[in-house]
RNA sequence: GGGGCCGUAGCUCAAUUGGUUAGAGCACCGGACUGUCGAUCCGGAGGUUGCGGGUUCGAGCCCCGUCGGCCUCGCCA
């Protein structure tokens, strides 16, 4: 139908007869001349109609409206003297119509693609193939098409072989919900979609299959954020006889590789590693974001030395008092913003309190607590974090947890309020050395941090039994400007330390064997070591592509409650479908008040 | 499951903080116009203020409930 896109012509093509597809932009009406400007996902083109096309082209072009699907054919030629478009590509040429054809006509759409304030999200979802339109949308696609292709591109390289692997799977109750989809055949029995194909890739390492690749689509039935969706895209990854040093580097490689073509960055490698361990210690997260300072510091000690209440007491019982620094912008915190950045801690991590010093101009430290802080105390704070006038100081006294969490919180609320980086700044690394166990106070039992198939440092094995939380796992998450935007572990690959593993997380050989028992099985079939690692593919394609949620870079997302607002999916069946899976629904409970 | 923000014309927003007939820009409809590119000019139509209840002489505004969207804690690798 078209002999050229509507983002092709140039100058060079001027004096050819073309013929455009796309879509009605934007239409300039004179009367004798009609200006149109017509857009396809390659770019716009403007057309000129006037009485040299013809009356009857004139009368067609007159009815267009925006989204109407239209034909155009004439010849390209060079604009007038001064009436270039420099904002377009095609700026230089326009397309003098010869033949105007409506080819579809458009509703009126409830929404423009290049209207320039962005319509309510929930429009954007129910008219996703209008929202699709604007170039914001195909550039985001284009460039996770682009992502995609060059980390396939860099597997193949490197000899990695594509497996794909059952979406109908098994539930296994380790981990976040399953979505599960009932078999007809075997009454009363399910399927559960994939949360990662883990087992599988596992399994094809058994199978010899030494390096596996696979774009893998997950599920997991868990309440939704801005950077969280229940179907989402990892890109799987699993190698024999290698370490943590030979997955990490091969990521590395990755990154150098797709932020040098799609962002033209120059990454070093290798890419910075830290522990566990000291990322909770420095900045209380295990994805910290690097890309700014405003580390924890840690005050505890000071703290044994007061008689103040607070401070005393969160040491006393075991807890500790860490704090941020802000550099010379005190005078920005007004008591009412410190007010709501206490109702924040308290709120959103169960924190008892906030704290704060402000460093006065002579350099001693204010607060409305001061006084009852002893001076040699106050000027270990000072020493501690070597206080300028105009600094703020921001203290929790709290359990461990409670404080990582809480001046993480704080951490990048505040770097985000008070502009500490450059959101175009990227910035990669590797946290390693996760513990293997947490322990669910609630349940009081250990759970496996990563799953329970991870290999715990060799020169932790001794600890398995003794001091499970002194044993560090063989795992690392890649992280990019405070987002996990991967994970990985090796694997236990010999069924001893596999059933030790079991052992602490309360997995009985019973459940063992009927949960996982074809990979215990496999595991004693000549199973070689092997490690793995997956990335979050629409986290990457977000970071890369600078957006702050993950709904922008897919396609046709899920709402928070997990709907499709275009299919409104999920929806009803037909009562005949729910009896071939013999499933009955039960009457929701009426909301008492 | 908890907390917060939002919901007014097709779209984006306003409405002097409870006051009489709810406005603007864009879009839409009709008309004019041969060089625009956010075209311009003239005219027109368009509203159950998400929904339900309550308070009040009077509610877009206050209260309760509910539906929907977003952010977040819990949850989730």
């Amino acid at each position: 139908m078209r002999t050229h896109t509507c983002g092709q012509l140039r100058l060079e093509n001027v004096g050819q007869r073309v013929t455009i597809c796309g879509w009605v932009d934007t239409s300039r009406d004179h009367g004798q001349t009609i200006f149109l400007d017509i857009r396809d996902r390659y770019g716009k083109t403007q057309v000129v109609v006037n009485p040299d096309s013809g009356s009857a082209a004139l009368e067609i072009a007159k009815s267009f409206r925006g989204e109407d699907v239209v034909l155009i054919s004439g010849r390209v030629d060079r604009r007038l003297e001064g009436k270039d478009n420099t904002k377009l590509d095609t700026g230089a040429v326009e397309v003098v119509a010869e033949e105007v054809r409506l080819l579809n006509r458009s509703l009126t759409p409830p929404f423009f693609p290049n209207q320039e304030e962005l319509p309510g999200e929930d429009l954007r979802l129910k008219y996703r193939y209008i929202d699709l339109r604007r170039t914001a949308m195909q550039n985001t696609l284009l460039l996770r098409s682009q992502i995609i292709k060059k980390m396939r591109d860099y597997f193949a390289d490197h000899q990695f072989i594509d497996v794909e692997t059952p979406i109908l799977g098994r539930s296994t109750p380790e981990g976040a919900r399953d979505y599960l989809v009932p078999s007809r055949v075997h009454w009363g029995k399910f399927f559960a979609l994939p949360q990662s194909p883990q087992l599988y890739k596992q399994i094809l390492m058994v199978a010899g299959y030494d390096r596996y690749v696979q774009v893998a689509r997950c599920f997991r039935d868990e309440d939704l954020r801005a950077d969280r969706q229940p179907e989402f895209s990892q890109l799987d990854v699993e190698m024999s006889f290698v370490d943590a040093d030979d997955v990490i580097g091969l990521i590395d490689g990755l990154m150098v590789k797709l932020a040098k073509e799609i962002l033209g960055i120059d990454l070093k490698t290798p890419l910075p590693r830290m522990t566990y361990d000291e990322a909770m210690r420095r900045f209380g997260s295990d994805a910290p974001d690097l890309r700014y300072g405003m580390e924890i510091v840690d005050c505890s000690d000071l703290a044994r030395q007061t008689e103040f209440r607070v401070f005393r007491g969160a040491v006393d019982s075991g807890g500790f008092v860490r704090g941020l620094k802000i550099d010379r912008r005190a005078e920005e915190f007004s008591r009412k913003r410190i007010d709501e950045l206490t109702e924040f801690v308290k709120h959103d991590f169960a924190a008892k309190g906030l704290a704060w010093f402000r460093c006065e101009p002579d350099g001693s430290l204010w607060s409305p607590i001061s006084k009852n802080v002893e001076p040699t105390v106050l000027e270990g704070f000072k020493q501690r974090f070597q206080t300028s006038p105009g600094d703020l100081i921001l203290l929790l006294a709290d359990a461990w947890e409670v404080t990582c969490k809480g001046l993480n919180g704080l951490r990048r609320k505040l770097a985000a309020e008070l502009k500490l980086y450059d959101p175009a700044q990227m910035h990669f690394s590797w946290v390693v050395e996760f513990p293997m166990f947490d322990h669910d106070p609630e349940e009081n039992r250990w759970v496996a941090t990563h799953h329970p198939f991870t290999a715990p440092r060799p020169q932790d094995l001794s600890k398995l039994k003794e001091t499970p939380d002194a044993c560090r796992a063989q795992a690392y998450d890649l992280v990019i400007n405070g987002y996990e935007a991967g994970g990985g572990t090796i694997r236990i690959h010999d069924s001893g330390t596999q059933q030790c593993v079991f052992d602490l997380l309360g997995i009985t050989p019973e459940m063992a064997v009927n949960r996982f028992g074809f990979l215990l099985d496999a595991l004693r079939y000549g199973a070689p070591p092997h490690g793995g690692i997956a990335l979050g593919i629409d986290r990457v394609v977000m970071l890369f592509g600078g957006l702050d949620n993950i709904r922008d870079c897919i396609a046709f997302p899920k709402t928070q409650r997990a709907m499709d607002l275009m299919t409104e999916a999920p929806g009803d069946v037909e009562l005949k479908q729910l009896r071939e899976l013999h499933i009955q629904v039960e009457t929701p409970p009426v909301k008492s008040k």
